[in-house]
DNA sequence: ACAGCCTATTGCGAATTGTCATTTCGACCG
DNA sequence: CGGTCGAAATGACAATTCGCAATAGGCTGT
């Protein structure tokens, strides 16, 4: 478990009128008088890899959107096993509970060095009575969460280790928009899919032998993508 | 696969101030002129087991409030495996994905005779525009569908074919509020747990044949919860 | 009662995955 | 440059799960 460099440190507030990715984060349908309405500034930090942004059984008291780097979110069963339920990036919102729930339900933690904003729970709770556009889009962010939730069942639980790991870098890839993969330890490859770190690390080593991927970079892999496609079909 | 009585059949429209779980149900916080507003009375309808309530792909133009009985919902991958990533029981909403998509996401099936009402999806938008309390209901039924999906991520798709099979009849059980399990078939039973149909079967007659559960009416089950419990820990 | 059909159960060998120990590799540090 | 540390890879063996086939059991309709 890798604990060098998981920090957090306090980067100052944000003018949320002039954020760079404004377009795609949740507030994108605020106008200028919303923004009047938020009477302290909005908290900018940044945390280290490993750093823990909240953890489960917290008192849920924000919500945050990422401004950039990697999240996971993970929970935890009874007798210590813990699985990766989701994995989050740029725009994307987490502690959405936090609105109903009194308590984070999972442990947040960043898996690359994360640019976060917080937003605290009363602020979105109380501008979503009074405006429309930003409910409709808690509405848009529940259904996403869901759905990724439904696919983490059908695409990283279901099927032979092979076909999940392959499942999951397409997934990484795609969502990156081109064919390379922004990856993570064993560990988290096998928390994430439901797999022994182990075996994680043997499928991958089998994949590269294979000559479907490749590391230029250390977790960095390159996928040879219509290859791996074709993988899930045979 | 079981089509007997795989049937729909309308029985009448419903006068929601009357409901006998309108207690419980999405349009709970509703009150008189809210109803006044309805200008179409909501449908019924009873769907025998095995009837399929809406398919994934299908235009999704309704939610549904189950009045009694089970309901699954199925999502299918490319390559046809299929992963039951819901169950869902009286007092349930399906189809909340209606609100955001123009498609079902997931395949609807009733797995016992199971009554329903249709909610047209612009009836519960446009009410939920004027009605901050059925916009809370919303809210807090996207919270469960997404710590229901977690928990099947974390429990049902986790761990040991036992441990899974024990993890869901202790759901089952638990949701009833008593010891009883009102069962499917094992197919579906493997489909829940990301199993295959033979495992499912040999992890229940095992489970029998130590005593831990009992079947005294078919598919339904007598679960000793302690000892089930003291199972996961081991 | 009997045939037909569907589901559950079980046996068995093969394939996959888990478990534990060891080795290799790479990054970092003195 | 050698030493140290943690993660990845791998080997060996055990345990689990799969896949296929055969059997048993239950329900329906005749």
């Amino acid at each position: 478990m890798k604990r060098v460099g998981a920090t957090e440190a306090w980067t100052g507030t944000a003018d949320c009128r002039l954020c760079a990715i404004r377009g795609s984060v949740l507030f994108a349908g605020l106008k200028e008088d919303d923004f009047e309405r938020f009477h302290r500034p909005i908290d900018q930090s940044v945390y280290g890899a490993g750093a823990t942004i909240y953890a489960m059984g917290d008192p849920a008291t924000s919500l945050f959107t990422i401004r950039s780097g990697l999240v996971k979110l993970t929970q935890f069963l009874p007798d210590g096993t813990q699985r990766i339920v989701r994995l989050l990036r740029s725009t994307d919102l987490i502690g959405l509970e936090a609105l109903i729930d009194s308590e984070y339900p999972h442990t947040a933690t960043a898996l690359q060095p994360t640019e976060i904003c917080r937003l605290p729970v009363e602020f979105v709770r109380s501008l979503s009575h009074s405006n429309a556009q930003l409910f409709n889009e808690l509405m848009a962010r529940w259904h996403k969460a869901l759905s990724n939730a439904d696919r983490w069942i059908t695409e990283f639980s279901t099927g032979s280790s092979r076909d999940r790991v392959v499942r999951l870098l397409l997934w990484l890839a795609e969502a990156r928009g081109d064919e390379r993969c922004e990856l993570f330890s064993r560990e988290d490859l096998g928390a994430v899919l439901g797999l022994t770190t182990e075996t994680a690390s043997r499928t991958m080593a089998e994949l590269k032998r294979q000559g479907f991927i490749s590391e230029p970079r250390v977790n960095q892999f390159l996928c040879d993508m219509p290859s791996l496609r074709r993988l899930l079909d045979a």
